[in-house]
DNA sequence: TGTAATTAGTAACATTCGTAACTAAATCAG
DNA sequence: CTGATTTAGTTACGAATGTTACTAATTACA
């Protein structure tokens, strides 16, 4: 009796984003030094604007202690600045810098292109499912 | 511009493997203290049958040093036992005893239940595509 | 209200991790 | 063959991580 590990989503899943992962993380560790959860912190704020190390926690689902770690190496950089929220003054609303942005913007073509070279190596019907599913799961699991 | 993170792979299979790998550890955690790559490197024995360090590393995506570890402290568990390769002698051949079975054995149900639960929350079409092209993925990427 | 319980974020500590250096065995090139 | 290169696995060490405990602010509720 065994797992069927073909069938095991979650030993799957955590292969795939290793090797995923490792196609990646060059580029922002080769051109600015990122680890992995400033990249992820920096490409939520880019994405879902000024917000608090929360709620970058809750979608990235990362640990808040390497949120904020990472905000800290982010801010000592002069990447993303904060300010107190008015309306909970244990948060600070974290926003991308001028400086932010560039570097930002400077990654993601790199970075999309990675990833399109790796996503291409299954069909364009496949990718959409792929995100398709993903996203269902994640719906259904409240992490979006 | 940015990412259009909805659609950003990497972030995503990151996102989803944390939070469903969250589900499962407390299963083999809580029942025998194992940590992640250890559970992993079990998993990989017992579906593949006895094999080596080097294989059980590219089959879980696992780094070998993480592997070397885990390998150890099941050994010294006496859930694995390893025999000289007489093909490679720098490898062992990694078998699991009775007693590691016995314990797998007494795993895999609470796990499979837990990732049932998980994989119940889409629908069963969804769950055969998401293995599907995860499979693609993977067999593209030189995994498996 | 005011007191208790919860929550956001930080810090200290021990554990885990990856990089680099190493050993020993295998393979390659001439 | 034999020396040079590669490979499997381990180890040492610095960096990254999660657990736990903590502070300060917010929320729950009696």
């Amino acid at each position: 009796m065994t797992l069927k590990l073909d069938e095991f989503l979650p030993y799957r899943l955590s292969r795939l984003n290793e090797a995923v992962s490792n196609e990646i993380r060059p580029v922002y560790r080769d051109m600015y030094g990122l680890n992995r959860p400033e990249w992820r912190v920096l490409v939520a704020i880019a994405e879902i604007g000024p917000t608090t190390a929360k709620d970058i926690g809750k979608h990235s689902a990362q640990h808040k202690t390497k949120v904020s770690r990472a905000v800290h190496a982010l801010q000592k950089r002069r990447w993303i600045s904060g300010q107190v929220d008015p309306e909970d003054r244990r948060s600070e609303i974290l926003t991308l810098t001028k400086m932010g942005e560039q570097a930002y913007n400077s990654l993601i073509h790199p970075v999309l292109k990675e990833e399109a070279r790796v996503m291409g190596l299954i069909s364009s019907a496949d990718q959409k499912q792929l995100l398709r599913v993903i996203s269902k799961l994640e719906k259904a699991m409240n992490l979006i």
